[in-house]
DNA sequence: GATAAAACCTGTAGTAGCTACAGATGCAAG
DNA sequence: CTTGCATCTGTAGCTACTACAGGTTTTATC
């Protein structure tokens, strides 16, 4: 299989395919006798891993992490799980951090009128400091 | 006033507002003698609002729209507040994104009992194409 | 006036996670 | 044999900074 058959089985662009072996992500693969990268089933899986995780916001690192464990074989499901609890922390704080300024915005946006008037209370909010 | 006194009076680090010059935020200030930078209040304000923007998740390019606006002195509420309301769309869909995946990892987190066996649950979620 | 310490200077490289080239090959069909 | 697509390597770009290294200026102390 070639690199472009993997990256229409995963979704993943080309770019991203090399670029994650680049950064030791997917192992080397072999070449054809042109050069040609040369990809089994066996990487479709873990490609999928990876995109899967990526969607769910793990960060290359926390992949690389999960990845290490199941090549290893000798995983716990609790290793597994504090990595993903972990993680889902940072959404929850990030999900709160949006919350607020969605607050914000909204409030400093409906204190203005969008008239023609060269003074606005939003210019007038960022320029106080606080 | 020296870039360490402007650092402490807005709260930007100084390879930030050496930084910001770079980028064409902030005008190059005159120069001391041996070449130090001199700042007056104007730019405290002006990097204030900078700050102040940052603060609530403005992008650098959606700053330098609104510093633009400020500074021609012709800007019109309106065109101020699709700013803030493009950038309002932003956070709320960031918001939304993020819940669906706090609903995805809390499910995947709970059908995983933290064991010690190696078959887990969210692996074999992850493994699986959807 | 000498000296030491703090603050400042420039320029460059690194961070995450890709994306987008340029310019050179490999390969299959007509 | 040539056309055209897929692939190759290597490098630079994106956002918004941060972190040096190695040098100079300014300020404080003696």
């Amino acid at each position: 299989m070639l690199i472009g058959t993997l990256s229409e089985r995963t979704g993943c662009h080309i770019e991203t395919i090399r670029y994650y072996e680049r950064i030791k992500l997917l192992p080397k693969p072999p070449r054809s006798g042109g050069g040609h990268r040369l990809y089994d089933r066996e990487q479709v899986k873990r490609l999928v891993f990876i995109r899967r995780s990526r969607e769910l916001g793990f960060s290359l690192d926390e992949i690389r992490t999960l990845l290490r464990l199941v090549d290893g074989k000798r995983y716990t499901c609790q290793e597994v799980k504090t990595i993903t609890e972990t993680h889902l922390d940072d959404v929850k704080r990030k999900i709160a951090d949006l919350r607020r300024l969605q607050k914000t915005l909204a409030t400093i946006s409906g204190q203005c009128e969008g008239g023609l008037v060269p003074d606005c209370p939003i210019i007038d909010t960022l320029l106080s400091s606080r």
